[in-house]
DNA sequence: TTTATATTTATTGTCGACAATTCTTGCTAA
DNA sequence: TTAGCAAGAATTGTCGACAATAAATATAAA
């Protein structure tokens, strides 16, 4: 998996490392959404003093993957569907107007770079059409590339920072590598378009419908969900 | 000042206090912006423990008042114009949808209660026009009230938990405490109409050029600043 | 049996000391 | 004089132990 954060540098410190490990466990679900944390068990099982590990909670804590009370403890974040909703609502504001930034602020080259990404993606996707990686790494990739080409110092740390770590953990938990492959290339590259031309209001737009309609991709996957659930209880 | 944030609950613990104590501290300029932060020398102050200290700077990190790197330490955040502007910038994405958001979430009462408000406000305001009182609470009473009533707890969090320490950071120290009284009610006034009809994309539209004109507001001041100091140089 | 209270247990918050790293100062050599 | 290196000082990261708070259990009264 290519897609860390591309704002942060490699860890030094152990508690550094012990966040990544729990980052991992948390996103890929080893450690169960909405369960409790025990201090003095994680720290056993990661060999290392309660210090250290509240160190690694802190940062958890500030991209939103646990939540703290005091003198009460840590939960993993719950995964719910209004949360995930909200959080894809959140994207469209904050990576939309991202994408107007980007429109505005990026170099010749990083425009040029990015429609060198999209040409071989669709080789790609001629090849081995519309499997996990393109929806996987490149999309991730895309939107990557957006969000840094705002030059806005504090969007790309919201969203990079603390946003991206949220999505990740929802696609995984909820396991939608989504199927939008196709759809999402030619909207990618509409946006980029738009972006290449300067256009930051087309951008913006064309972004905002882009997150929407992994949204209402999203919404309409929880309908059919329930509804076979339902079926199947009766 | 009564513009806290209204999700957060007293504080109990002793790291929470003094997380209080340099929040103030630093968004009012007694500490310097910029300035290094002396772990030794600050727990020695305050006398508490160093622990108990670097779990306030990890919360004031966590509103981005602070910045922080492995093994050098903290600094308190720069305050530049880009910055402030980059602020403006987000606030215009989240703030405008959650204005969106307002208004398809909001209660009747809701609604009913910010109305009031503002009918307060427009009597206060023929008292005593324009002063300090209106921009200072009644603006940011204003714009928390349309935050919470969008009923989005990933919003609520960004902006009210993290965003809103920076305005006020760069509100002090940049010492604006904006002369827009006037105009700014007459907007507040529209928005809130809008919400009322329910009405979100012309919600979003009107938070979003509100805080534009803001912006720009204080693009203009900088610029006036900038031309006064050249000339006094000469 | 159920509710309320008291006691015990476990967990989180706080502390001071040591280890690892970075910054400073002074020295040596070109 | 200046550049680079080395020893020392200062700062941050990590540790284990104690204090304060919350949860669990047992006991007593209604």
């Amino acid at each position: 998996m290519l897609l860390q954060n591309p704002t942060k540098k490699t860890a030094v410190t152990t508690s550094d490392k012990v966040f990544e490990q729990l980052q991992h466990a948390i996103v890929e679900g080893d450690m169960a959404a909405g369960s409790k944390i025990s201090e003095p068990e994680l720290a056993k099982r990661y060999e290392i003093s309660r210090s250290t590990l509240r160190e690694a909670l802190n940062r958890l804590e500030k991209c939103h993957l646990i939540e703290r009370k005091a003198n009460i403890g840590s939960r993993v974040v719950d995964c719910t569907i209004e949360g995930l909703l909200e959080l894809y609502i959140t994207r469209e504001a904050l990576e939309g107007m991202a994408c107007r930034q980007a429109a505005l602020n990026m170099t010749d080259k990083e425009i040029a770079d990015m429609q060198n990404m999209l040409a071989q993606h669709a080789g790609d996707k001629a090849l081995q059409d519309g499997v996990a990686y393109y929806q996987e790494e490149g999309d991730v990739d895309f939107h990557y590339k957006v969000i840094l080409g705002s030059h806005n110092q504090q969007l790309i740390n919201l969203i990079c920072g603390q946003l991206y770590h949220l999505v990740r953990m929802y696609r995984c938990q909820f396991g939608m590598h989504s199927p939008r492959a196709t759809r999402a290339f030619t909207e990618h590259s509409n946006i980029i378009q738009a972006i290449s031309e300067r256009d930051g209001e087309l951008a913006e737009l064309l972004m905002r419908r882009h997150i929407a309609a992994s949204r209402k991709n999203i919404e309409n996957k929880i309908a059919l969900q329930k509804a076979a659930q339902q079926s199947e209880e009766t």
